[in-house]
DNA sequence: CCTTGTTGTAACAAGATCTGTTGCAAACGG
DNA sequence: CCGTTTGCAACAGATCTTGTTACAACAAGG
């Protein structure tokens, strides 16, 4: 599991622009931004792209362009970041039909639903606990 | 994500054992379990090497060996098998070390470590509350 | 209207991971 | 000793992730 980190990189990206704002400095590019995290423009401006689908940031293109929160640190939960980072259900169903002969294969498929749902709803409670402003006020104090 | 379905193959392995067992068939080999899960005994063998070293179910080799639980389907919940079959942590940190002038990608990651272990614990609560037994009732319902 | 700086996105490479497959040595019951 | 089954290594194909380069689209400001 954990092919990706793009919950880190995305919650990275964000307690940047929190901090930044905080010290008066609202507007941000991707380059800036890149050089907290250490990596290539184009792989923020890709977690921005998603960011900026889901609501949680705003951009000004052209010269002088750049990024902006669209909510308060406090109004922005880890939940609503893997909302916007994560498409795919944590956990995969079979890559091959089961047999459907067999009452295991052919009942399986809800029965595991049914589980992976209740799991998938405990994470999200647990992730909409935790704010930008919260990991601000962690990151800073270590 | 869910970069993997080996959750997925492990339950449906111990369910379709709990299965044979009350069927009066104690002892499977992969291939009948492949059978089921429609895939390659290898496939299912590996799963099962992972819930052996978590001692969840036992093994007989030569002629007319195969595969038993360990323990009754009702004491084993999804928790277990997670474990036995899940190394890695839920959410990756950065590939490469954040910039460490920087306030934020100096103490950025032992924020998150504390944010993803409340979720992973949230997880796991959530996993236990289910068990092989629980599965197969389902399972068979539907 | 033109220059300039920045975004959006496509294309591609390298690496990792996952599933599936083949092959074979090791174990062991009969 | 034979026959069955596991354990494991090696490999192929598919997919995903990160990183990189390149370039068109866009808009602010002179």
């Amino acid at each position: 599991m954990a092919g990706n980190s793009r919950l880190t990189i995305a919650t990275h990206v964000l307690t940047w622009m929190a901090l930044a704002r905080r010290r008066g400095q609202d507007l941000l590019t991707s380059e800036q931004v890149a050089a907290s995290v250490n990596t290539n423009p184009v792989i923020i401006r890709r977690s921005l792209g998603d960011l900026r689908r889901a609501g949680l940031v705003e951009v000004r293109r052209g010269a002088g362009a750049g990024w902006t929160l669209a909510r308060a640190p406090e109004e922005i939960t880890l939940l609503d970041v893997y909302n916007a980072v994560e498409q795919q259900p944590l956990f995969a169903m079979h890559h091959t039909e089961p047999n459907l002969e067999c009452p295991v294969g052919k009942g399986i498929r809800p029965a595991l639903d049914h589980a992976y749902d209740g799991v998938e709803q405990a994470l999200c409670q647990e992730l909409r606990r935790t704010s930008i402003a919260d990991v601000l006020k962690r990151t800073l104090r270590e």
